[in-house]
DNA sequence: CGAATTTATGTAAATTATTTTCTTGTTGAT
DNA sequence: ATCAACAAGAAAATAATTTACATAAATTCG
C-alpha cells in the first residue's frame, strides 16, 4: 500500500483548480482534513461535496472515506502549501523540505523500481562465489562501502572499492562464479565502465544501479535503475542518494531472505562478538 | 492525541460481552476493521450498529467515524513497526516494507527532532577552523564519512575517522575553534566517548549525534538525539540509517545556508573540475 | 476566430451510513 | 418474585455520501 500523500504531491499538476485547492487544505491543516466530514472539507475548499469524492477517486481511493483512512495512515511529511520551496532558511523550513523531499524521492522510487531487475540481481548475489561492489566519488564510493557492510554480514565473501585502479585489477581478478556491482548516479562514470567491461569480460555476472540507458547501466547484464531529477540548488545535498540507499537495502534484505539458512549463522557469530566485547546490550542494531 | 488501540485493550474488561466482540474483532484484523463500514462491522461481529456506536463512545469518541479515523491512525503506527516479516518474502512485499519503514522513519524524526540543537549544531560548524567526524562500526563510520563529504564542499577543512586510535589522536591535536562530531547509533561507543572527552578537554566544540541520554550524548555540549525502535528481525537492514542520513542532509544544508557567500566558490570551482574533467554534462548531482 | 468537443463543476435526487429514540430482554440484588 | 440497572436490538430520523444529470468553462480543431 502506498502512502496516498505521496502521490498527492506527485499528481499535484495534473490536478483541476478546484481539486489543488482541496490539497492545498489538505497540506494546510491535515488534523483539520483528517477529521472533517466531506461538506466541511469541501465548504472549506469553496467546492461541492461531488468535487471531493471526483478528488478521492482521482488519487485511487474508491470512496471519500477510504481516503481519509489513507490520509490518516499516511506518513509523509509535506510542506506548508503556499511556501516557495528553496529558499527556506529557518531551521523549521529546512527541516521540513529536506525530510519531504527524501520521502518523496523514496515514494518515487516505489513507482519506478524495476521488480524483475530487482530479483534477478538478489538471485545472483546470493549464490555469487564472491561480490566485488565498485564507485567512486563522494556518494558511489559510499553506496559500494554500504554495500559490502550489508552483504559480508550474510556470510558473502564481500570486497568493495573506490579506487579506479584498484577495480581495474580487482576486475582481470574475477571469475565466472563471481558477482560484480557497479554503482553510479550519473552513469557516466567511465573509468568504471571500464573496469565493469573487464570483469564481464572474465565472465563474471555484472549488475549495475545506476541511470537507465546510461554508460554504465549498458555494462550490465542487470541494471537497477534509478533516475531522479536533482534540484538545481546547489548548496542543497542530493536526495538520491535516499533512493540508492534504499535500493541497496531492499537487494540485500532479499538476498538475506534467499540465503536464510546460510546467513543465520555469520549473522549469530558478530553479534555475538559485538555484545561480548562491548557492554552485553542484546537489543542494538547490528554494529554501531 | 491518545492510541486509541492502548485506549482499548486497558478499557478491555469494562466492556460488555458484545463489545468485546467487536474489540475482538479489532484486534483479530484491523486493516479489515479500519475499512470497514459500521454495519460490516456490526454484522461481522454479530451486534447491532448502535452498539458499535456505544462502542466507540465509550473509548472517549465522539462517533464512529472519529473512532475509525484514530484507528487507522494508531492501527498504521503499530503496523508500521511491528514485523510483517516472515511473510515479506517477494519482491513487491520487501519493497513496500522497506520503503513504508524508511519513510516512517523519517516521519517520525520530523516529530522528534530537537531543532534548537539542530541549529546550535549548525552554527558551530559553520564558523569552526577545523571539522572532525568521528564513527565506527558498518553504519557509524558510513556518517563519518558522509558528514566529512558534505562539509568539505562547503570549503570547510573537514578530516572524518573510523579508527579508534586515530580519533583519539586526533582528538589530542584539536584547538578552541574546533569542531568534533562523534556518531553513533547505540550510543555505546566506549573509545569514541574516549576520544569525544580527549576533544572536549582541550577545548573543541563536541557534537554528538546519538542516542538522546546516552554516553555518548552526555560528552557533548550538543547532542542531536536519534532514538529509534529498531525491528527485531536481524535479516532486515536498520532503517536508523535513513534517520542519521537525514540529520546529517539538515544539518550540512543549514551549514551551507550560514556559509552561503563562503561556500559558493568552493562547489564552483567543484562543478567546475567535475565537468572539465568528466563529459561537459553540468546537470548532473556534485560528485556521482 | 468561432464552432465543436472535451473537461470541470455544481445542483438536486437517490442512496447509503450513522445516530437517536424507544422498546425489550437480561442479570443480579433484595 | 420484583425491581433496578444495564445491554442490545428495531425502527425511525438524521446526516453523509454518491449518482445522475445539467451547465459552464476550457480547449481543440477547422
Amino acid at each position: 500500500m502506498v502512502d496516498i500523500l505521496g502521490t498527492l504531491s506527485q499528481e499535484m499538476d495534473g490536478l483541476s483548480r478546484s481539486e489543488q485547492r482541496i490539497a492545498g487544505i489538505i497540506f494546510d491543516d491535515r488534523p483539520f482534513a483528517v477529521n472533517a466530514s466531506i461538506i466541511e472539507l469541501a465548504a472549506r475548499a469553496e467546492v461541492s461535496p461531488p468535487t471531493v469524492t471526483r478528488f478521492c477517486r482521482r488519487l485511487g481511493c474508491q470512496s471519500f472515506s477510504e481516503f481519509k483512512v489513507r490520509l490518516a495512515q499516511s506518513a509523509f511529511i509535506g510542506q506548508r502549501y503556499e511556501e516557495p520551496q528553496s529558499n527556506a532558511t529557518n531551521v523549521q523550513e529546512v527541516v521540513e523540505t529536506i525530510l519531504t523531499r527524501a520521502q518523496s524521492v523514496l515514494h518515487s522510487l516505489h513507482d519506478h523500481l524495476d521488480m524483475d531487475a530487482i530479483d534477478a540481481a538478489a538471485t545472483a548475489i546470493a549464490k555469487a562465489d564472491m561480490v566485488y561492489a565498485f564507485g567512486s566519488g563522494g556518494n558511489s564510493s559510499l553506496f559500494a562501502g554500504e554495500l559490502q557492510n550489508r552483504l559480508f554480514r550474510l556470510g558473502l565473501r564481500t570486497s568493495s572499492s573506490n579506487d579506479h585502479s584498484m577495480q581495474l585489477m580487482t576486475a582481470s581478478t574475477v571469475s565466472a562464479n563471481d558477482v560484480v556491482i557497479g554503482l553510479s548516479i550519473s552513469g557516466r562514470n567511465r573509468e568504471l565502465v571500464r573496469a565493469l567491461d573487464v570483469a564481464s569480460g572474465y565472465g563474471a555476472k555484472v549488475i549495475t544501479i545506476s541511470k537507465p540507458n546510461s554508460l554504465v547501466a549498458e555494462t550490465a547484464a542487470t541494471n537497477i535503475g534509478i533516475d531522479l531529477a536533482e534540484g538545481v540548488d546547489v548548496l542543497r545535498p542530493s536526495s538520491a542518494r535516499f533512493a540508492f540507499l534504499a535500493a541497496i537495502d531492499i537487494v540485500a534484505h532479499l538476498v538475506a531472505i534467499k540465503r536464510k539458512d546460510l546467513a543465520i549463522e555469520p549473522l549469530r557469530r558478530i553479534k555475538s562478538q559485538l555484545v561480548t566485547h562491548r557492554d552485553g546490550d542484546d537489543s542494538q542494531p547490528l554494529g554501531d
